[in-house]
DNA sequence: CTGAAAGCGCTTACAG
DNA sequence: CTGAAAGCGCTTACAG
């Protein structure tokens, strides 16, 4: 069965597909349609289960009430937390939402943009793999509103929805530090122009320096996103035992999960043996064993802002360029997984 | 700067918008275009970057390369990776997805579908959230091919992806029977007609009762899905006060991690107090401190299982409407939260 | 070898 | 109050 068009209806009616179209659109008082043809309308199609072909549709208004959605890997709690919130937030005002996993492969982030935008999108959010401001230019060329979070690129002014990458470091850093832990190992992950990563290692390096604790570069280890647990494996092993570190804090929840697995695997106790520290929080964190202290990112307000600012630009679109740039604060959460053996029994003596 | 369109191309080259179609299609051999004027062509729209408007295109083919995918949360493990191993296969095949949450809400999933039908989708996959046939009803007018994954419905033949739920709950219960844990509480979560929750019902039973055991439907609690915090605290209080039971099954990834976090908040030890398995494993289990012994799902597979069978079915739209049911194996993994902690003592014993 | 025309299903400016 | 017509950007059957 077919399904029924603006034609179909205008037939059995004996009208023309303007009016009908007018009636459904709601503009038939407005057009002065008579009740009661507005009613033959609005009643056969309803009994016809008429919907407008909304490709038709986009087609002749130039909008398609769509956007897209590119991250580094939807299957990452942090994105799909994100996505979720997007999808409910373009729900609400009507807006669906196609997504894509870019793999930080600039490249393959170039294509779907243009696939995309050939498909109409109204606008696009990206968590971008891209590195300067010419790969941004195709963006620009689209003519379609975008904004970027997590991920800024320096120097390009655009709509941004981020985090405050350099704060959420540097208190936990301070952390560590206020615990007596001073050769605290940072994981950052490749590729290393992200913004995250650079704002991260820079609250990081501001925290000790700003506690007289010289910052030792040989601590500070890439690794490569594609093949974590490898080289994991590799780096750890030199950290805490060449390079005697007594806590470690991984920039983000996959190196994390790569590094806790490690640990157990080496039969060290955390924290007796080893501090650990997250930058982003997973729900894990707060029952593993031990629980994890980490810096929780705001995943379902960046996913709301990032619509709202998109669905802004969409509707001023031609008017005030102004961009919007949103830093949205982040927060530690002290576990269990930092602090040597010692300094917990006294805390837990003081608490009594 | 506007898009450029065949018609922009065609005024420039005083050709007609049938050659550029035609070239830009690869047809122009085939329709012996002269090899000067395809160079032409070709050249010409390389450097005015033209790329065809795909909302056109659909709407002329009557197919837009596009499938929708109707998960119950996005931002649950489980369904991401199936959602991004459906996104890889199905750009292999030059197809975009669409996404959308139906948190569980059959009215709004029917919503869903009309949207996605309405957009023009050449298909759909759905972990559905409805009940019997007259809801899949409407998805047969769609008259657009679809997928069930996940789950079934009773009665229902159509295309399915699902995996083997029966057998995955029976060999988890009798490992758990195998350590002479004989109080296996079970919590499962709603709706209640969801099949998958149905199968593992089964398997749980039915080991038990080729194992001697009765079953005490005392021991099978429901937890509804959107307040899985507050029933379960009450629950696993009965249950293990009351109860006395000596292991939990839980049903799902969150019924899992909602378990752990409470189980650590009662100060029970894992596995000596409490036995612990969950259906569905998440990569945190593996280094969670015990160790989560778990089902675990080929997410990947179903992904890419679902994205070709749909395939399939769009390509041989018309012809045999034969319709594939795929189950595939789940697997046991014995980790560390199962068996008492004297059994335990006395295995690693005989392991020296 | 190439082009004029129709049509996918809508919406809207224009005319009466 | 209502309708005929144009047009969004494509593809394709038909004609020459």
């Amino acid at each position: 069965m077919k399904k029924t068009s603006l034609k179909d209806i205008a037939e059995q009616l004996g009208v023309s597909k303007t009016l009908v179209s007018l009636v459904l659109n709601n503009r038939g008082n407005e057009k002065g349609i008579s009740a009661a043809t507005q009613k033959k309308v609005k009643d056969l199609a309803k009994k016809l289960n008429y919907n407008p072909n909304q490709m038709a549709r986009s087609l002749r208004l130039g909008s398609s009430k769509t956007i897209g959605l590119i991250v580094a890997d939807i299957s990452n709690v942090f994105y799909s937390t994100i996505a979720k919130n997007i999808e409910e937030e373009a729900a609400k005002q009507g807006y669906n939402v196609m997504f894509m996993s870019s793999l930080e492969d600039p490249e393959k982030e170039a294509k779907m943009i243009r696939l995309l935008l050939d498909r109409g999108v109204d606008g696009l959010i990206i968590s971008t793999s891209f590195k300067g401001r010419d790969e941004i230019h195709q963006l620009r060329d689209g003519n379609v509103p975008f904004v970027l979070i997590d991920r800024y690129i320096p120097g390009v002014k655009t709509n941004n929805v981020l985090v405050d990458n350099y704060q959420g470091a540097f208190d936990m850093t301070e952390h560590l530090l206020s615990l007596d832990l001073k050769r605290i190992a940072l994981l950052t992950i490749s590729p290393s122009h992200l913004s995250t990563m650079k704002q991260r290692i820079s609250g990081y390096k501001d925290a000790l320096r700003e506690n007289g604790i010289p910052v030792n570069n040989k601590l500070i280890r890439e690794i490569p996103h594609d093949s974590i647990c490898e080289s994991m494996e590799r780096t750890l092993q030199e950290l805490i035992i060449k390079k005697n570190v007594q806590s470690i804090f991984f920039l983000n929840n996959n190196l994390t999960k790569a590094g806790l697995e490690l640990i157990h695997k080496f039969n060290l106790r955390i924290p007796q043996d080893i501090s650990i520290a997250s930058f982003d929080d997973i729900d894990m964190f707060r029952f593993s064993y031990p629980t994890i202290t980490s810096v929780i990112q705001p995943k379902e307000e960046i996913g709301r802002y990032a619509f709202n600012v998109l669905l802004n630009r969409i509707k001023n679109i031609g008017n005030s360029i102004e961009k919007q740039q949103i830093v949205l604060p982040v927060k530690l959460v002290i576990r269990n997984s930092c602090g040597s053996f010692l300094k917990k029994v006294m805390n837990d003596l003081v608490m009594e």
